[in-house]
DNA sequence: ATTAAAAAAGCAAACGTTTGCGTAAAATTT
DNA sequence: AAATTTTACGCAAACGTTTGCTTTTTTAAT
């Protein structure tokens, strides 16, 4: 921090007022006169004064530091929860320093110990995809900083979440296959050590049931990390059964959109031939042709939402709530690629 | 900051040394003995010392904390620089706090203003399209913080730079378009006060030029914002011209999209009839149908080379170099959306 | 055995704020 | 006019490190 140039004491010394009544003055305080106060403000403002923000936190023992683990972020989906907690961040005072766990355990855990060192005021993370043990987070009880999970979280954990519902999003648009006619619905599915994962399929499988509907193994296919490489590798699969699928729900849209490429250019047809559903509403998918029916994750809103309840228990006086998990309400987005006349509407 | 319980402090309390040794200690100093040393760091294993970087920051006079301003967050360019600058940084024992600006003037002001009382070691920054003046940034030089701009940079400042060059990869799409034959080449423009698109029309015109093809205002049109319906606004104005054009340079990939979707609409084939490029490479661009010749812009190398650069000189011992501008290279990507049967390769 | 040099550790003052407590002066009450 | 309250400000100790300088102890050289 080369600068700061001119500090509090100067400002004593050129009033010939004590270090303590600058500092009051300068936060308004009620026990220091009025003119005495506009004359402090107008005398920083004339010598270019500006706090020291390190030397405030240090005495304060806090700082208004919100860390954020993410596991990339150039993936659109944190970048968009990044920038939500960035903009409720801002409005009420904290700023944010972003880590990217590049989805290593390892990685992870040393991004614990720096944001540690460097006190933060609370954290906000989506665990990383290697992660099954989260006890490096549990210093962060002990030692009183607020703690929000998102997307990924931990059960294992006693710490406040925001989420969707996974499950209830998968069953919704499940449902909404079999309504436009679908009866053999495969699921491309995601890494299902990860509890969203499970949770979509444990939904798919869920909506068939109710719908007296075959679950078939064979029409899950695991697409381990959710690209659109492996997408197309299982459409290819799921094309090579003996009786192929007339629906498609994927676990997300980068591997929809994979396997509707698949599918165009085996010639058939969108969605009256098989029908194709992803999950997110990445930006794509009002690019794509057909464009896609997904499920909207919203992102952003689950950044403000997390930043939002991080500051809140933060700033608690209150202790009593401990943790606490928001679910956030999805909204199904039908486009083109379910598009067909229906037969329940 | 919640924490830090043990202190150095209480190290030595413990060993029965000062707290200088310790410090000493812990930092590996070689005045300290090597069995001291070696003692002091179990003690603060098992008594679970950590640092206290506020502490630290306050008395050395600076942080490890870089500051870096984005328009916003969820733009994929700038997520893919903040990707690369994270991934440096982290390296080399820096944390990286963001700021968006949203593109506003007033909002970049106040940003320069809390990073400045955060006392950060260095800046990033691609300014706000609103921005003009950029004298806020003015005070980094005085108070010695580096700063280096990235794509959108200010030239009335001494300050470093890393940039692609928009000119040469504009006149090197436009080359591409004039090489497969086309004749009646349309530009669709970003804003013109922002120096990189205009840079890019330069390029476009220069190829023209040096081509010996007229220059035709009627075949520029402005999108304000690079947004798809931009896109699609500019295509469907250049389509109703009295001779339409066979090949159209878009300053990005998103009203390249747009204008590719109006003229599939418009029932023209992409490359026969009007061939297209883009701009950034965007990853929508190997998914849209055809897939689009674009230019890479490179965009977490980009990052990567700010933060490099800055880091640099936060550490320069030799003061001498004021400001560097690095040009990156970048690569025209041929897909679909150009591919004719060549007249020169 | 004395002196010189090197090694190991300590003292104390910073860094720039914030804040509990104390005190003088001014205003108010008896 | 004395006693009391209120207002406005000062003192000094923190917060947890780092670091220039000094002091003590050990080792090496004479």
């Amino acid at each position: 921090m080369p600068g700061s140039r001119v500090t509090i004491k100067d400002l004593a010394k050129r009033m010939n007022l004590s270090v303590s009544t600058i500092s009051r003055a300068l936060h308004n305080h009620p026990s220091i006169g009025e003119k005495t106060t506009r004359d402090v403000w107008k005398l920083a403002e004339q010598l270019g004064y500006f706090p020291n923000t390190v030397a405030s936190n240090l005495r304060r023992r806090k700082t208004n530091m919100i860390g954020v683990i993410v596991p990339r972020i150039d993936i659109a989906f944190h970048s968009h929860v990044i920038s939500g907690v960035e903009e409720v961040a801002y409005k009420m005072g904290y700023n944010v320093t972003i880590y990217q766990s590049g989805d290593s355990f390892e990685r992870e855990v040393a991004i614990t110990t720096i944001l540690q060192t460097n006190m933060v005021a609370g954290i906000i993370a989506c665990l990383a995809l290697e992660t099954r043990d989260c006890s490096h987070f549990a210093r962060f009880n002990n030692l009183k900083v607020p703690l929000v999970f998102y997307d990924r979280v931990s059960n294992e954990l006693e710490a406040s979440k925001v989420i969707i519902d996974d499950f209830d999003a998968a069953l919704r648009v499940t449902q909404h296959l079999i309504n436009i006619g679908c009866r053999r619905i495969a699921h491309i599915a995601g890494c299902q050590t990860t509890s969203i994962f499970a949770d979509r399929l444990e939904g798919y499988k869920a909506a068939l049931h109710r719908n007296d509907l075959n679950f078939d193994p064979n029409l899950v296919c695991c697409a381990n990390d959710l690209s659109y490489e492996e997408g197309s590798r299982c459409a290819r699969k799921l094309l090579k059964l003996a009786s192929i699928p007339d629906g498609i729900f994927c676990a997300n849209d980068y591997t929809a959109i994979g396997a509707i490429q698949v599918i165009k250019k085996a010639n058939l047809k969108i969605p009256e031939d098989i029908a194709i559903a992803g999950f997110s509403n990445y930006p794509v998918s009002t690019i794509i042709e057909p464009t896609l029916t997904t499920i909207d994750d919203r992102a952003a809103e689950m950044g403000k939402t997390a930043a939002r309840m991080l500051i809140r228990q933060i700033e608690e006086r209150d202790v009593n709530v401990a943790s606490e998990t928001i679910v956030l309400r999805t909204d199904l987005i039908v486009r083109d690629s379910t598009r067909r006349e229906a037969i329940i509407p």
